[in-house]
Order: C-alpha cells, then sequence, then structure tokens
DNA sequence: CGGAGCGTTGAGACTTTTCAACTTCCGTGG
DNA sequence: CCACGGAAGTTGAAAAGTCTCAACGCTCCG
C-alpha cells in the first residue's frame, strides 16, 4: 500500500537529469555532468498529490529520493497517535534514510511534489564510488542535525506566542513567493503546524488570531500569511 | 578564555593510540593501524575535570575531538538564559563540529573526561584523504539525526512522567555500570536533567520523588538510581 | 441546498511553572 | 568532633499556560 504509487508513472528520459530543476541542489550537485549517467540509470521521476505517503515508518527502507519541487514533511508517532512533526523537506533535500532497513520516520507529501527516487541499496553502491557525494551528504547531515537542535530548543523552552512567532518567520525564509508578492502560502493547515511546534490545533488558532488582532500580521485566506510586522515578530520570537 | 585547557597537559606517545579505550569505538575505528599515524600526528590527549567548557557557542569552531571518557553535554541556549541540552555525548561519540565555522552549541563536561582532540581544520583534511571515515561519519550522523528526532517527539508531545520514565530508561541502556550492581550514577544533577527534558528542576524533583513513593525506583544517593519495576517505567515512558 | 473539511471560539480542567521556604548532604575550618 | 556554610534537592501554594471538549462558522464542491 505504502509503495504503490512507485508503479504510478515513468522514469524520466536520459538527459533530462542535467536539465532537472534540483540539478544543482540535490546529491547530484556533487556530480559532474558526465558522471551524472551512474544516478540516472537508477533514478526514477515522480509526481505525487497532496497527502500521498512517500515512506511509512516501520516499513522497510527500500528506497531513497530527490525532493525536486514540493514539501514534505518527516513524522515520528507515539503508539496513541500522538504525532509529531520532526522535519520538513524542500526542494533539494534528500528524503528517506540510507544505510537503515527499517525506516524510523513517515513522510508525507504536503504539496504536489516532484521526486527522483533511487532504491536505497542501488544509491548507496554509487554513492561508495563517490567520495564527494558522501561528503556532500555528510555536510548535509551535519547542518540538518544543526537545525534540529535549534528546532529542539524552541521546543523544549519556548511557549506558544514564541513558537508561532518563529515558525512564521521561518516559513518566510524558506518558501519562495510570487515576486512582489508581500505574503505567502502556507504549505499545511492548522493542524500540522501545531505537529511541527508540539502544540494543539486550537493553541494554533488562538495564537494566530492574537497576532492577527495584534497588527502583527493579516490572513488573506485560509493559509495565506502576510507579515506587516517582522521586526516586533523577531521580538517575540526570541 | 574558552580554550585555556587545550594546552593545560600533553599529547599521548606515539603509539599509545593503538591501545587507546576508544581505538575500536571512535573515528579511529574506520582507520587500519598502518594509517593511524595520520590522526596520532594530529591529536592530543586532554583531561578535564567535570563543569569543564570544552566549546563556547560562538566561538570559532577551532576544534573537534574524540571522547575516550566520561560524558559531556551539548547545549542551546536562548539569549534570555532559557538552555535546552540537545546531546549527551558518550565514549567513542564525535566532539565539536565540522565543516562550521562558529560553534552553534556551547559542550560541557559533565564528568571528569578525557578526550582525544585535533584541530578541526587539520582532521577534515585527514578526512578528505579517508573515504572510509567519511563514511562512518555518516552514518554517525545520520544515527545521531534518528535519535534527535526521538528525542524532539518526547519535547514536543509528552508528560513529565513519560519524559522522565524515558530518561531513566535510556541512561540505564547507555551507561556501564559495575557489574552485578542494579543500581547505576547519573551523570548529571536535577537542573542538567531538566534542561534535557524540557522541564524545570521543581518539576523533576516532584516527578522523582512520585515515582519513589509508587515503588518504580529508589533513590539510595543524590544521583544514584536503581530501577526497581522496568516494566512499569517502560508502560509510562510509552 | 447540503455536507464535509477546516478553522475559530469559549469554558473549565489539568499540567507545569514560579516563587519562596525548608531540608539534606558534604566539605571546611574552628 | 562539631559547627558552619554553600550547593543541591525537596516541598508547598498560587499563578500561568496549554489542553480538552464542545459548539459554532466559514468555504469549497458536489
Amino acid at each position: 500500500m505504502s509503495t504503490r504509487w512507485l508503479a504510478a508513472n515513468d522514469g524520466c528520459p536520459p538527459g533530462r537529469c542535467i536539465a532537472c530543476a534540483a540539478r544543482e541542489s540535490g546529491v547530484c550537485a556533487s556530480f559532474a555532468d558526465e558522471e551524472l549517467g551512474a544516478l540516472h540509470a537508477i533514478g526514477r521521476k515522480r509526481l505525487l498529490p497532496p497527502g500521498q505517503v512517500v515512506i511509512s515508518a516501520g516499513d522497510s527502507a527500500a528506497i531513497c529520493a530527490n525532493l525536486v519541487a514540493g514539501v514534505l514533511k518527516v513524522v515520528r508517532e507515539e503508539a496513541d497517535g500522538r504525532a509529531q512533526i520532526v522535519g520538513l523537506l524542500f526542494p533539494g533535500d534528500m528524503v528517506g534514510e540510507l544505510f537503515v532497513e527499517e525506516a524510523n520516520d513517515t513522510v508525507v507529501a504536503l504539496s504536489a511534489v516532484e521526486l527522483c527516487v533511487y532504491p536505497r541499496r542501488a544509491l548507496e553502491a554509487v554513492l561508495a564510488r563517490h567520495p564527494a557525494a558522501e561528503n556532500l551528504l555528510l555536510r548535509r547531515a551535519l547542518a540538518t542535525l544543526a537545525e534540529t537542535r535549534r528546532w529542539m530548543l524552541m521546543l523544549g523552552r519556548r511557549h506558544a506566542p514564541e513558537k508561532l512567532a518563529a515558525f512564521l518567520l521561518d516559513m518566510d525564509r524558506r518558501l519562495d513567493r510570487a515576486e512582489g508578492d508581500e505574503s505567502y502560502e502556507l504549505p499545511m493547515g492548522r493542524a500540522a503546524i501545531g505537529e511541527v511546534l508540539g502544540l494543539t490545533i486550537e493553541t494554533v488558532s488562538r495564537q494566530m488570531t492574537a497576532m492577527k488582532r495584534a497588527g502583527l500580521i493579516a490572513l488573506p485566506g485560509l493559509r495565506r500569511v502576510c507579515l506587516l510586522d517582522r521586526a516586533a515578530l523577531a521580538r517575540i520570537a526570541g
């Protein structure tokens, strides 16, 4: 069930890798054009709808992927259903876990998503022959770890208003936005924001309403946010 | 000030690497005996007392190290003083951040500590020549990330009793203990436990007292813990 | 028009923090 | 040997923050 989508559509034609939107940002960035064949041979382009489960925690970790477009969430769940988003993936990010037999996390598409999918074993084999690629992945893993630790400080020590302010500023920074547009579209609903921040959906809603009333933000649409007073938000975020 | 200790005592004599307690567990594990010279040439053995600051957040990240013996904490701090421990380091773990110019975290000795210290640049240069070492570090970084994400779920979603139970079981698993000893010595006081779990010292104290009264644990000394009912603790931890 | 999915709002319950006082442990010095 | 003093831990009461449960509103789509 969880990998049904794998067979859904076809690989990309040879040569397309070089023109790929993630050519400069994914693992591929550590491969010269001439070397790309090794990756292209094992990769397959996939388009997935929002809500699609890409990897399911507990399943055998058979695949990895390069995120070309869209946003994914990485989720951990308690046995009783409480869930915490432990990572958000943006274009260029690596999807899935290397060197692991059983997936620790569930990965789900938040928006429509474009992936370049590799069988994990095959990808590991290619990497073993390309030290530059492993070096790049090491640097990224360490950067992700540093980022994750910042997130931990927020989860462990901050109150709801600080969490929300930091989150909105973070999204503002990470999300592409149409030029000249003062607002941006959140890639998720209130429930997922709660899962990111370790809050309930009601607390998220109340805090956003409070910020709106305080004139710090505007909410022109369900998922649309406009930061009216970045300085004040930054002050709240700490 | 923060690196004053660097000059405090001398390097280890050549050849001692092979007999080092961390020979099989540190980065060194990915080096054959014949290759160890490259590492030995740049490493210096250091003994530090509890409380010693090894790395200070914000300083230029000039050194990395291999933890040979003892326990270190990795801390993130808010401007207002709130602190969150984001990692605990045990023998064999890597200390410090590679490929980073400015340290993100503060690293402090919790117990007496034995380190094998390397200048960061020199270590990076050695690693660049040893793909097996980078592969090992990549695997470890990914494992640490997975572990850290488990910790995030705890910070974001669990209540104090669940946090404490999980913490005590975790320490029980990770800490060496004298054989036949049913109890173990925590490597930190109540305040640091609070910093690990995102709780105040009072909440930690109350929860431990409650567990003692419930007959789940015994507390024979300030830092000594004896798990009387692991099954019940595991049930609480979830 | 009706229903489903999301989001918002309110009231009360529950958990954790805060602040303050008190105790215990332990090393030092009289 | 005991008194003292500091550090660490414990306990209590009140306050603050967040969650839970329940109801209501909005919007999109069939």
